[in-house]
Parts: C-alpha cells; structure tokens; sequence
DNA sequence: ATAAAAACGAACATAAACGAACAAATTCGC
DNA sequence: GCGAATTTGTTCGTTTATGTTCGTTTTTAT
C-alpha cells in the first residue's frame, strides 16, 4: 500500500480525534512503527500535523509564535514610547488605533484616560481595552489575519470610511530614509492611508528597529504626520525634513 | 504517551472548570503526580495557567470575572451540546456564530472542520478560532460590549448584510413557552434577526437554564429555527409543537 | 506558635520513543 | 522478466518522557 493512502487516513483519524498515536496508527494499518514515524513527519514537514513525542496532533495555527517573539523584543523602549504617547492623547477625543505591536502598547497606556472612543481594527487592541473602564471600544470587521489579530479588507474600510476621528495613532512596518512609511502588506495599506484621509490628527508610533527594516508598500510620508514617537534619535538628514515639514518628533529612552 | 496531548486536554479542562488539581490530573490521565507538576510546571511557564498549590488556575487575565463564571457553569453539559452541534455542521460552507457562550463552546469544537468561512460578531469566537487552522474568520464591525466580547450595533447589521451564510448558530438569552427566543439587549435582537434573514439553515444552542429565564426582547420562533441543540428534555408541549413546525430537537447528555 | 500532613521540585533511574543507516520487499518502466 | 527506484522492515545508539525517591517548602490543624 502507498504511503499516499496512509497520509489521507491519518489526516482523516487525526481530524475525528484531534491527535493520533504511532502505536495506535501503526497497528490500524498492520505496518511498523519505524514506518507510521515516516508519514507522520512527511505530514508535519508539510506542516498538515504537529510531531509531537510519541504521535502528532492537528497544528495550533503556529503563525503567532512569531508574532508572540516579536511583542517581547525591545519591550521596555515600547512601552516608554506609549507612555510618552499617551501623554499626549487628551481625555474627551475619537481615537483610531491600528495594528501593530506599538500601538498595542499605546492602548495598555490608556487605562487612565476618560471618556474616549477607540475605534480599532487590531483584536490585541480590542482585547486589552476592553479591560478598560474609561473608553467605548468599536471594532472594525474585516478579515482576521491569524499573524497578528489584525482585522483587514474591504469590510475594515468600510467601516472607517463611516467615522471621522479627533486623532489617529498608527504603527507601521518600516520606515525609510526618505521618511515614507512603508508596509508589508497591501491590504493594511488601504486600511492605514483610509485612515490617515479620516483623522483630523496623526501620531505614528515605531521603533528604531523599523528604520532598519524595508518593506514593499507606501503608505505615505512623514510629512502627513504630526507627531512621530520613537526611541532613537532618527539617521541623516531627516531631523531636518520633518522639521520642515512640521513634523513633531518625540524620542524616549528606555529606563 | 506524550506530554503535548495532556497539556491540551488540561487546557481544555482548565477552560470548563475554571480550575485543575494535580490529583485529578493524575487520576484522569493515569499517571504519576509528578508528571502532572511537570506539566502545569510547562503551562504555567507559557503563561497558559497559574500555577496554585495542589493545582493550577486559568490566568487572571482572561476577560470579566462574572462572565467567566456564567461560562463555567454547566460547562460539560454545553460541551456535549457543542459537540452535537459541529458535528452537524459540514466541511466547506459559510456559517455565522453570533453572542453567547454557547457559540462559543461550539466554535471550540470546530478545531477539526476544514475550510470554513466563519463571520462572528463575538470577539471570544474570533480569539479562538484564530488559533484554528481549517477556517477563515471575519470579524463584523460594532460597538464592543464589554460584558461579554459582543460587537452590537448599526455596524455589525450592516456588515452582516452584505453576506448570505449557509448556516447561522445562534444563542439566546432565554426561551420561554410558547417557543419564542427572548434577548436582554434589544440591540442584540436586531442583529440576531438580520442573522437568521442572511441564513439558509439556522441552528440554536441552548441549554436549560435559558428555559427558566426570562428576557423583554423577542428575536423570533423556534419555528423559524431548523434545528434546537439543548440539553435537557422539552417542558410542556413544546416537542409537539416543534414536530409541527418541523424543528429538529437535539438533547444531549453530559457525560 | 508548633507539629503533622500535603505538596513541591530536584536528582536519578528506567522505559519509551526517536531517527539514521542499512537490508529486504515491492512497484514501476522498459 | 529485469533492473532501478521506491517503500517498508530491522537494528541500534541517542534523545525524551515518565516513574521513583527524598529533602524542602507550604498549608492545615491544633
């Protein structure tokens, strides 16, 4: 019998009972272990099952792994970056939260504030203020995208497209020489740039780590923005540039 | 046998009971103490429980006290009912799961299914199925209602409008005698009605307790409903009257 | 406050599972 | 039918998981 019919039945088995075992699967097909060993991690090469000691179980979509490392480097720059932030952000306002680890650290800062209303199309974002008594909390629909509970799409334009905001507070994936903020994703593009044409006010909060970063989609430049949050002092000329362009620029130092 | 399908399993435990000794471990997985304090020694480590004398907890983090007890009571009879439910629930459909913990518990269950499209105006639902592989979630928009991860509003109606699913799952706050589903929130009853109008197929999961409450807002019939997923056999004449209105009843047992 | 009991975690021993390498069997193309 | 390629079985040294023991810490009862 091919090693083929084998992978569809365990997959099969592993869906009815959420895991198999080598012993057991070896026995249901009366070959050896050594030989169950094999098609479990083919399957798992192909990322179809998780090898665990002794069988394999259905994959925890693994994504966030990444996304969890992510959150915990440069934690402490962060967090004095959105305190920085938050300073900033008056009681009474329409606010917009977008994704990103950045802004995520923003909100766990806001517990003090009074009275706001955080729209958001980041779940983390939802889910931390959602522990907070000072502000109504509206989500955006949109796409959930696993990697990091961002909400994206046509519907999350949609939905923002209806608000006009006192101020946005928006993360990106890179930001360049040239002072463009760029992204990795043309979807979260659309979303950011609809945002930005909404808002009456914008703060973008990213880390020196994103100065060294590229990515392939403009969002738009520094100069749309008023105040920048950062925690190293910026590379070359672009002191200058925003200072030009009216751009605040508020570096923090971790404690 | 490997420590990877205990530590799910504890997990899993964990959720419905609010709490897991190291006895009861033991005993429910034939192994020794001390395998149990390695595991709940790994979980606590991840942050996933909160290690306790003689056991361990789910971490205080998670969401409202007063939610999360309503959530573990009659944990094991709502698990059998979500059961039944996935287990009606085919492969490759589009389905809506709306507010209550109930759907939540069935989203739970969806671990296994494959390429499923699920809306959900539930932050929970959204959280745990983005750890689910098998499905693609969207998330409607709305006003988020702290008390139970609810999106509610005008903008969750309008969202929901613009799909057409195969199968809504909804639950209810009550269901009194005359077959009738009853709401505490009559925004919550505009969505649920808009719901079962973008549906083809309606399932309701509800366990007994909904049968001895009351609630001011009527969202529909169990006549427009095709099947009822519960727990606990029918009062009154409601069986008959199900059977004329050709609404399928599901009782299940807790194991 | 104190003593007894329970739970804990470290260290070690044992058993189970693992993967690599090679041999045997089977399949496929010709 | 023959040889090559693929698949499966076998063996063995290594890694991982579990059980056991024991001294320490925490809880409970007095």
């Amino acid at each position: 019998m091919s090693h083929a019919f084998r992978h569809r039945d365990i997959l099969e088995i592993a869906r009815q009972e959420g895991k198999v075992t080598v012993e057991g699967l070896a026995q249901h097909f009366g070959v050896t272990l050594q030989t169950i060993r094999r098609d479990l991690s083919d399957l798992a090469e192909d990322g179809r099952l998780e090898r665990v000691h002794g069988g394999a179980m259905l994959p925890s979509s693994t994504s966030n792994i990444g996304y969890e490392q992510r959150q915990t480097l440069n934690a402490k720059a962060k967090a004095a970056m959105a305190k920085a932030c938050a300073q900033r952000i008056p009681n009474n306002i329409s606010l917009f939260l977008n994704i990103g680890t950045s802004t995520e650290a923003v909100a766990r800062e806001l517990r003090a504030h009074q009275n706001l209303l955080v729209v958001t199309n980041n779940m983390n974002v939802a889910n931390i203020l959602a522990e907070t008594q000072g502000c109504e909390v509206v989500v955006t629909g949109g796409n959930l995208r696993r990697a990091d509970g961002g909400l994206v799409g046509k519907l999350a334009i949609e939905t923002i497209l209806q608000f006009k905001f006192d101020l946005a507070i928006i993360g990106c994936s890179a930001l360049d020489r040239d002072g463009d903020l760029l992204d990795f994703d043309i979807q979260e593009v659309g979303v950011s740039q609809t945002i930005l044409q909404q808002s009456r006010k914008t703060y973008l909060v990213a880390d020196a780590s994103k100065m060294k970063r590229n990515a392939p989609a403009r969002i738009a430049s520094l100069s749309e923005i008023d105040t920048l949050f950062t925690d190293a002092p910026l590379p070359a000329d672009l002191p200058e540039r925003c200072a030009a362009w009216d751009t605040e620029v508020v570096v923090t130092q971790a404690s």
